[in-house]
DNA sequence: ACAGTTTTTGGAAACGTTTCCATTAATTTA
DNA sequence: TAAATTAATGGAAACGTTTCCAAAAACTGT
């Protein structure tokens, strides 16, 4: 032992890898890094790796159909243990196949399971439903569906399915989409646009937080006011929305609990071990109320009385606790 | 051909890497995901080094020094080629020591590098000192600091020290320390007990924008406006910080491009390339103007006048274009 | 057609572990 | 003390590559 000190040995986990056939370290993929949800996810998952010994090769996919393939090719010549992944559309995703086609330990986020696949997942469709009911609660009758990167994601497009069945049931005028692909630089004039052939709208629901804030943003910029002239609602309950004034009314959800989630779960396949349950899709998501949601302006037009009823600004000001995590 | 593609054969990369002591893999250690700032870092040098042919492999620190040891020890035993790290203390840090007496390539990320090493990292020190330039020049004399794990990052200690000597130049009185440790629950109470303490101070500076905005926060729950009560100041420059009314004055950096330079910094000392230009530390960060920082209270007390300048909104709203990065 | 050159083919060694087996040493039992 | 059992030691093989060298095969040119 003193010899090892002096000359530093360490044994290598390569040749130990090559000779047991197992690497301990498991292959991560999402789009980018960029997304606080992902990079909680990810933060979570790793955490739970780390805790059982397996260390975690990130690939990020820049929502690249085509780097996917080729990141998942890359982690399997690396003879990772298993795979924890995020494809852009997992009926159709060439790596997600091969792997399934070479039996190996792998668990889903964020992406609905095809078949008999794992996955762990925010249930959308029915949170997208729950944004509708949210609306035509507030008096809502037509609404739009905001979405970024929606031909590579599928759960965008879970969303805006969700929300037209939403609107749908509860009786509202079919909601208009407003798609901005990686390129528009300017989300103020496609809004104009937007707003200038749906003028009856009278609420926007955006596909995550940060374009509902983008929205916002926009909306001031146009000369409307949120709530007054445009609700808006987001998705994913990043922590800013409780800090921003009106608050933001969202479907919160918990990525790092989704996270290392699908980590347990991938683990207790290669252990062989009893997986976890898989979340209740019900308990994916909630919903918060939001000072950015209010009563229709076209009902307070039609009904004068309400007026005095809406309530611009709703401080939500629970919860300090998560923002302990962050700093420099 | 046919029958590689028949049986689904793939070279194994770990077999390689036994025989040519190389694993095209790169250990990134930071301290967590969690932080946007960190997130945004770890993709930016993912990036670099997936076009270069290397994976990235991500241990997560937790700001915990004894993981860090352990997490650099784990990638030496995986012979990664080389090091992207963000240490809790540079000059004291067991792990980074190991990497250099073993002579493996590395480069520090937001740490100020000791010695002859190599380091991509913003200039906390001279920020934190336009920071104080910033304030003065609105008439504040008196403000605080407020970080948070300031035992665990040098980056805070950097920051602090910078806004002192800032503070000290510009005649102001020296800046109270509020330090939150990871447990306090509740930023509202501390901030009451701070200003209580500290009633003289106009202003507050906050290590990072997420502790910027949760101070803002809780300073609307004490009844204080900002920044006509309290101007507050933040750190990184994250993107929500201009969507937020009022918009929140910060230095802004610019995480990604630091990540993907110390991944090139590494690769050139791995290829024994000439390595890239470390960045001007001058153009490491810049001060970007907001609404939460304006006229001294205390000055428009002291100068009926002033009222009237005091411009409790600055929006600022260009740049677009990030937001597009970010989607679910 | 033959010597010379180039290309192809095949086999051995090494990277650093672990597993397995045979051998030798140490211990226990009668 | 001899036989039986247990423990320690040493050496070979294998994991899947790449590098290197020798031998064989295929091409040159006179």
């Amino acid at each position: 032992m003193a010899a090892t000190d002096a000359l530093g040995f360490e044994f290598s986990e390569v040749a130990r890898s090559l000779q047991s056939s197992t690497t301990r370290t498991i292959g991560c993929v999402v789009p980018s890094l960029a997304n606080p949800v992902f990079a909680d996810a990810v933060q979570g998952a790793q955490e739970a790796f780390q805790l059982a010994g397996y260390q975690t090769l990130l690939l990020c996919t820049n929502y690249d159909p085509e780097f996917e393939v080729q990141a998942i090719r890359t982690l399997t010549a690396k003879k990772v243990d298993g795979f924890v992944l995020t494809v852009s559309d997992a009926l159709n995703s060439e790596g997600l196949k091969a792997i399934q086609a070479r039996g190996l330990p792998h668990c889903l986020l964020f992406n609905m399971a095809p078949a008999d696949d794992l996955s762990w997942s925010v249930d959308d469709h029915s949170a997208a439903i729950k944004v509708a009911d949210a609306f035509v609660e507030k008096g809502h009758t037509h609404v739009g569906f905001l979405a970024l990167k929606f031909k590579s994601s599928d759960r965008a497009r879970q969303r805006y399915k969700g929300f037209v069945e939403g609107c749908s049931r509860n009786g509202m005028i079919p909601p208009p989409l407003l798609e901005i692909d990686e390129d528009s630089q300017d989300l103020t004039a496609l809004m104009k646009a937007f707003i200038a052939e749906n003028p009856s709208i009278t609420g926007i629901f955006a596909s995550n937080d940060f374009l509902a804030l983008a929205t916002i943003r926009s909306a001031r910029v146009l000369g409307l006011t949120v709530p007054n002239d445009l609700s808006i609602v987001g998705f994913d309950g990043i922590e800013v929305g409780t800090m921003v004034e009106p608050s933001l009314a969202t479907i919160v959800t918990d990525p790092k609990l989704m996270g290392a989630g699908a980590a347990r779960t991938v683990l207790s396949v290669i252990n062989g071990t009893p997986a976890p349950d898989l979340p209740d899709p019900n308990l994916t998501f909630s919903f918060r109320a939001g000072g950015s949601l209010a009563t229709s302006a076209a009902e307070r037009v039609d009904d004068k009385r309400s007026v005095a009823l809406s309530s611009p600004y709703n401080p939500t000001q629970k919860n300090d606790k998560n923002q302990q995590e962050r700093s420099t």
